[in-house]
DNA sequence: TTTAGCACTCCGGGCAAGCGAGTGCGAAGG
DNA sequence: CCTTCGCACTCGCTTGCCCGGAGTGCTAAA
């Protein structure tokens, strides 16, 4: 029927979605009467109170305890927002404060991560962070190896956004620093604008030995390129953890201190929006679908950004489930169009 | 006298020194009933009683409130750190502990530095953060100026410690590829081995022009160079701050708020250390020593490590007033020790 | 100068009472 | 058959109170 959402006639949905709304707004358990009273349903607290016996029934509402109003579950928020929350856009003035403030970060791919980050954890006034763009979706833009001896050289590999790696390689055959340069040209000649994930190590191989190179060389350079496309792979910047403590749920020391855990293994950090990483589109975790105990009480918010068309890294927001999923929605995506348009400040022409 | 310390004659000096100790290892405001059934004191506790009045008028200790036991204040714990206590060393083994987990770190700057940053904290059971060696403390090892087109050209700098800073600059001139090479190894000579800080800009200039090149070219260098030396200035790493969340004086939530923005920004950090910058020793900063209301009731134990011969970074350890002193110095100073030593490991040679 | 004794203070835990918000259910009404 | 009303019941939270324990300051005696 077309007036059914997810299996929940009109009119559970309608109450489903207002305690929902409620709760985030209030924090506080949600009881029949004061719904009621708050907004207009058109019907007496008590076909509410059945109504929402049916919905817990149903798994979408939870009671903390006999004689407290009802609260969200997992199963409640997700329908929430999938079905029943209305989307929410920035207003003109907001994307104009959010791009006024991009702007105080120099173009340097570092600090304009970084200055987001910042930002999108002090508007949504939540913890916040934002990967670095994956490096082998940079493409490369230059090689240089140096001969700084008799026996050893570096090599120094730029990506598309400025990115320098440098690696240090011996020289087994008796090269000369006009070698070097030849084939750091060719490298140049053969990759340039190539995505750093399609320098791949045949093609690297054959460019190094039409130079006149040996395997030793292959090796170094194929070293060189590796380095450069994993470096800084899970670089995440974080902001906004203070902003947890103003949430009631955290009065409980120990939740914060699997944040503050969280927060300072970056790998733990990346595992996270590494589920989101294959879909293209905002993402909603709630809850146990962060698949850790230790997060059960909270929600991760995911938006991509991109460079051109492509997606290069995540904007994501945690906070406790009870979190305004459509203005953090917003928010993100807000941050994140400002993010990718400043992304090309930083790109190496 | 030589059995007055500090202005206080010996048996008040033994009694405060009990009274911080005893205040460190329980956390409990120290009552003289206690004090004399733990301690061996010789006197009876109203006698302590007296004395802890005495303390109590030359500002040495206060009371919580009327009925409370003492605790030290900023003075008593500066004249315990100063004069009483007695310095710790490390055991042997907890030394090779240090050095096998330092060892986990690949020798990289960032690697080590983050590695004894998580160490530190570990170890000491606080919020512990590290300094990158100051850019101008490192020494200039190569310069390398690339043609990458007409108009424009990327310098890439490596420091000693192998980090490598660049910087785009314009091509005014018609300036060939070999032109730059020439400048580059001009550059690489006469700066070979010299700190960063005194490649001035004078004799930048100097080299620039015998190569021929002008104005706009002194620029680029200059700018290259002053780039390599500010360049992550303030980089700190810090690990640990949810040990903090183990302490007592942090159930007020408000407090944890104001460490956690400190850890945001770098640069309140950075500032915190500065102070410890210019004296060679260990220094330990007291409570309201550390010049802001927020930090009031917590410490700060600051241990510099050398390259050579030269301090280079520092090690601190923030927590509350009431931590281990001894303890936390001896495990700074290990630390330091060991991250000294790996400290050659990353250096270009 | 030290010690013993004593009255006083104050914090914190434990307990009971009362309040308020909310539930569930049976019966009445449309 | 669905909705609504009325009512008894539940339960957590707050308030007020009491009491024990730890500690202090003061006075007087050794």
């Amino acid at each position: 029927m077309e007036n059914e959402v997810d299996g929940l006639d009109k009119r559970k949905a309608y109450i489903l979605a207002t305690v929902v709304y409620e709760y985030i707004a209030t924090g506080e358990p949600v009881g029949s009467q004061a719904l009621t009273q708050k907004y207009n349903l058109g019907v007496s607290s008590a076909t509410v109170r059945n109504e929402m016996a049916d919905l817990e029934a149903g798994g979408y509402l939870e009671q903390p305890h006999t004689s407290a109003g009802r609260v969200p579950s997992d199963a409640g928020y997700r329908t929430y927002v999938d079905a029943l929350m209305s989307p929410e856009e920035l207003g003109v003035d907001e994307r104009r404060r959010i791009r006024d403030e991009m702007r105080d970060a120099r173009a340097q791919l570092d600090e304009i991560v970084e200055q987001s980050s910042r930002l999108l954890g002090r508007l949504a006034g939540n913890l916040a962070f934002v990967t670095k763009p994956q490096s082998d979706t940079q493409s490369f833009r230059y090689a240089q190896l140096i001969w700084i001896g008799e026996r050893s050289g570096i090599a120094i590999i730029v990506t598309s956004f400025g990115v320098a790696s440098q690696s240090l390689f011996e020289l087994r055959n008796d090269a000369t620093p006009d070698d070097l340069t030849r084939l750091s040209n060719a490298l140049n000649a053969t990759f340039a604008g190539r995505l750093l994930r399609d320098c791949d190590d045949r093609s690297l191989a054959a460019v190094t030995k039409q130079c006149g190179f040996g395997e030793d060389m292959v090796g170094a350079v194929r070293a060189a390129f590796t380095g450069a496309r994993t470096q800084e792979q899970p670089g995440i910047a974080a902001s906004g953890a203070q902003h947890l403590l103003d949430q009631p749920e955290f009065r409980d020391v120990r939740k914060l201190r699997s944040i503050l855990r969280i927060l300072e293994e970056q790998r733990t950090l990346y595992d996270l929006v590494a589920g989101a990483f294959d879909s293209p589109a905002a993402s909603v975790k709630i809850g146990h679908e962060l698949g850790s105990e230790e997060l059960a009480d909270l929600s991760l918010v995911t938006v991509p950004y991109r460079f051109g068309e492509r997606a290069v890294g995540m904007l994501s927001i945690l906070g406790p489930r009870r979190m305004p999923y459509a203005r953090l929605l917003a928010l993100a995506s807000g941050t994140a169009e400002t993010l990718s348009e400043r992304l090309h400040d930083v790109e190496v022409k």
